[in-house]
DNA sequence: CTGCAGGGGTAAA
DNA sequence: TTTACCCCTGCA
């Protein structure tokens, strides 16, 4: 653990509001102006951009740009992404100039399981809530700057944590899928690890729908907001249906899609990028709500 | 002030 | 295919 700090210069393709608000994750808020504060994979940093450069600081285990390569995904040609969406259609054009800064970021697999069971049924300021709870509750403690955060706690530090302890930190019903899905990876019923080494994004997915409080929703946040990094699944949500049946389907009534016709339409247009798709989409029709 | 719908779905009927 | 579900917020 020690304190670093880096300049990414001139990077291509990062705001940070872009990146943290898009829907993603959990864990980052705005301080001051533009500069965002966070806690991943057990390191506490700042990030802010200022002119073309992209500063980032923080208490770090490991190397600091070896880490920020990796979680801000920052070996990906975004912009490529990017022509390659735009080239598709005026909607997609609109929608990746709007989210020109987002980046998919590397989540720690366990940390993205477990937030997106609390993310059901759910809105964004009660599940930062429970989260923040639960790593205070149940994470370790690491002090910057006369602050104190608390790392998001292991499958091993929740253990032992029950039921009713979820439900009296605010959980509601999503208590018993926490407790059973924490079992579920300690006992290896389903093995995290093996996740990484298949290629086969439906295989891995059903694995993932063993796990208590994982649907289709879920699966496919986990597969592609962690570092599985499966970028050609395309989370479902209401915003989802509701922009692709506004731009593509025009059904009266956006609850009668289906599921299957928006998956197919999301395979035709976008093929293996989907996910990209997905969050430019999203993000776009859900800031103009 | 009380009542109620709805929120980045899932599991059970 | 439909319904209940914890809890919080916004709004009638």
């Amino acid at each position: 653990m020690q304190e670093q700090k880096i300049v990414l210069e001139k990077v291509d393709s990062f705001e940070p509001k872009d990146i943290f608000d898009c829907g993603q994750c959990f864990r980052w808020n705005e301080q001051e102006e533009g500069s965002y504060e966070g806690i991943f994979k057990g390191n506490v940093a700042k990030v802010k951009k200022e002119g073309k450069d992209i500063i980032i600081e923080g208490i770090f285990k490991e190397d600091i740009k070896k880490s920020v390569e990796e979680y801000f995904d920052l070996n990906r040609d975004y912009k490529q992404i990017k022509r390659q969406l735009g080239k598709i259609d005026n909607n997609m054009k609109t929608s990746v100039e709007y989210g020109a800064g987002i980046r998919i970021l590397n989540q720690d697999l366990w940390e993205t399981i477990i937030s997106f069971i609390i993310s059901a049924n759910n809105n964004i300021p009660r599940i930062k809530g429970i989260i923040e709870r639960l790593s205070k509750k149940y994470g370790n403690k690491i002090t910057w700057n006369n602050k104190e955060y608390y790392t998001f706690p292991t499958a091993e530090q929740l253990k032992n944590v029950t039921i009713q302890e979820y439900r009296e930190l605010g959980l509601g019903f999503r208590d018993k899928r926490l407790y059973e899905t924490t079992q579920m990876i300690l006992n290896k019923k389903v093995n995290l690890n093996e996740m990484y080494k298949n290629p086969n994004t439906m295989e891995v997915r059903e694995q993932l729908l063993e796990l208590s409080g994982v649907g289709p929703k879920v699966a496919d946040c986990i597969l592609l907001f962690s570092d599985l990094k499966r970028l050609e699944v395309f989370p479902i949500d209401v915003w989802v249906r509701r922009v692709i049946n506004d731009l593509y389907i025009k059904e009266p009534n956006e609850n009668k899609v289906s599921k299957a016709k928006i998956e197919k339409l999301a395979k035709e247009k976008f093929g293996d990028i989907a996910g990209l798709a997905q969050q430019y989409l999203f993000y776009w029709r859900r800031e103009q709500a």
